[in-house]
DNA sequence: CATGGGATTGACT
DNA sequence: GTCAATCCCATGC
């Protein structure tokens, strides 16, 4: 199993390698970035609200948010309970289901079905309505079955214009999959 | 109650 | 490279 009580940082490294399944379709994780209450960058940064609710939930479950209105994005809650963290992810290689994924997103070639937190959601089929669900059911995590592969540290995260300056993202070294290239 | 911003993507120039 | 789409919710009056 794997631990999502330890830092952040810690799981958004762990999780590159891992698998993800939602229903037939699933990926592995070459994408993660970490986010915590003590930096502006993070949605916990405003403390407890209905919104940030989850993030300062138990580890282990689904933080699902709307972004820009129109996309669904995946984080796994991390660090102990009433500690508000989440890893987000970022890419996927697309392993299973590909056919379901492609039906999903329309005529889009594979290298560009799960490269983006967006685009990886709406290929698993994964909704707002799995916020706040366990990392287990209906969305799977399965720890890796192969060593760690070769972290890169891509530099400061993307999309945001807060604390930009932390290295909190994180890349499967040389991985095709990546929303954008390590930096 | 009104307003503004955001962890993005895809279409178009 | 530029830009619109679109909605949840925190904040402020």
């Amino acid at each position: 199993m794997i631990d999502y009580g330890r830092p952040v940082v810690e799981v958004a490294r762990e999780l590159l390698g891992c698998v993800v399944r939602h229903g037939e379709t699933a990926g592995r994780i070459v994408e993660t970035e970490a986010y915590h209450h003590s930096e502006p960058a993070c949605h916990a940064h405003v403390g407890l609200t209905p919104r940030t609710r989850v993030l300062f939930g138990p580890p282990g479950r689904a933080y699902v948010y709307r972004s820009y209105g129109i996309h669904a994005l995946l984080n796994a809650v991390a660090e102990p309970e009433g500690v508000g963290a989440a890893v987000l992810i970022r890419a996927l290689e697309p392993l299973e289901g590909i056919e379901t994924m492609r039906a999903r997103r329309g005529r889009t070639a594979t290298r560009d079905l799960c490269s983006g937190p967006g685009k990886l959601t709406e290929a698993l089929g994964i909704g707002l309505d799995l916020d706040d669900t366990p990392l287990g059911d209906p969305i799977e995590i399965l720890p890796r079955d192969a060593p760690a592969p070769p972290v890169a540290v891509a530099g400061g995260r993307i999309g945001i214009t807060k604390a930009v300056d932390l290295d909190w993202r994180f890349c499967v070294a040389g991985s095709p999959w990546l929303s954008r290239p390590a930096g």
